[in-house]
DNA sequence: ATACTATGTGATTATATAATCACATAGTAA
DNA sequence: TTACTATGTGATTATATAATCACATAGTAT
């Protein structure tokens, strides 16, 4: 790969971290990973205002995490890929092991 | 696992997403995979400006992403845990999976 | 038609992030 | 000692992000 594709790549990667680097977004895509859902539900879930949550889920949309469909006076949405939820794994086994290195710490005191 | 532990884990994988969602930070995870090094040729190879660099490299060491230690006057950076990678690799297939839904849509056209 | 509900968006404000320059510090070399 | 190199950090500025409120729109129900 030559030196531009390469920031291409960089810069792709990052967009998609960066949309899911928030702790709203991440809850919300925790909620979405057991089936699709209105915002309405969603806000409640995450315990945060509509417009807010509305503001979120479209920031997730555009970089091609969710996707969303109308029904009635309802916008539902999904997750747009399972794939998504292999970043949630992989923070969780970050912290697992930041975690595992913190008891070895203390048990060395 | 009860509501507040549940907001806290959401924040502690938001961290270490945001840790990650730099084009910067991605290009220096991504020379630093091959094995550890100083700031000086770090900086070369992202070329970017070295204070920079040094402020990129602080923020990953504060969210247990990266470690350093000292060697003369450098300070060598290297991966504190190699499942940083995995966040890269998922990051690369969710952009293949869009890829190929692109494709699949011109093809339609 | 009116009233209601779910959603999205403009405007605003507060805060966080990023980049740059200048400078301080620490170690090295002569 | 002086000169040099690698690094980190304070100060500044520009930009991005997030939250909130008010309002507009679209669909539903009566």
């Amino acid at each position: 790969m030559d030196k531009k594709s390469r920031n291409m790549l960089y810069d792709r990667q990052a967009e998609i971290l960066k949309a899911l680097a928030h702790p709203l977004r991440i809850a919300i895509l925790d909620y979405l990973k057991d089936g699709e859902q209105c915002v309405c539900d969603i806000a409640k879930h995450v315990a945060s205002e509509r417009s807010n949550v509305s503001r979120h889920l479209a920031i997730m949309v555009s970089c091609g995490v969710l996707e969303c469909r109308k029904d009635g006076l309802n916008v539902i949405y999904r997750l747009k890929a399972r794939c998504i939820l292999d970043f949630l794994e992989c923070a969780t086994t970050c912290l697992k092991q930041q975690a595992n290195e913190n008891v070895k710490l203390l048990r060395a005191i």
